[in-house]
DNA sequence: TTTACAGTGAACCAAATGGTTCACTGTAAA
DNA sequence: TTTACAGTGAACCATTTGGTTCACTGTAAA
């Protein structure tokens, strides 16, 4: 559970970077080398393949070394756990929103 | 919508420390002073500030001061957007393993 | 067998982060 | 009117982050 809440950090750590969401996408759309990405994002191939260390430390991308070439692709995690985070946080709100629209809906009936 | 990548930037990056999840999580639960907050997180009033201040600037909390405290309460946005994006991603995710899915069943149909 | 290319690691850098202490302001309570 | 208390801001500190360059390794192509 502590597990946990690291894993939480580094996956909400890995999104909040502008670069790496956009590497996220890009690998939706499909596989990409190293090079592939540096040029794309404009930057070092040093720099890319830190990027995409996060992300793979993070669980969200998978690499595989053939040749020269280190290809990443999409990993196996889904983000179910921050998904559900947020979510349970949705409703957490919600149901604050919700109480005050019923003391609200309260007061202007007392009126 | 280069606001919003900011927006979700900082977003990410305020969920991504785990003291701020447990302040957000504290603060579903009820409102709460910044002494509170430090006290419940053993952190000094100013550090409990900053951190408050990070999660204010997210909108993720509003804050008022009246009288000498600052009560502090879960803000008007309801994480919409990056319940949105991962949403996305995890569709994208999906697509991609469902498309793994056919190509296995494909390959064994044709053993 | 050269030569070019993809990636890697170390070293470095500036800026941001997460935290502290200390001196201060303003408000509430005695 | 003291006194105590909640918060604030500035200054500082260590660590992390996002990026670079440079020297290097290993592989592919000519």
């Amino acid at each position: 559970m502590v597990h946990c809440k690291a894993r939480l950090d580094a996956t909400f750590a890995a999104l909040s970077d502008v670069t790496r969401r956009g590497v996220l996408e890009q690998l939706g759309d499909s596989d990409a080398s190293i090079t592939d990405l540096a040029q794309r994002f404009r930057m070092t191939l040093t720099g890319m393949k830190k990027h995409v260390s996060v992300l793979e430390q993070a669980g969200l991308v998978i690499t595989e070394k053939v040749g020269r070439v280190r290809t990443c692709k999409l990993g196996p995690r889904r983000l179910e756990e921050e998904a559900a985070w947020i979510e349970r946080h949705r409703q957490l709100w919600s149901a604050r929103f919700d109480a005050l629209d019923e003391l609200i809906e309260h007061l202007k009936r007392k009126e």
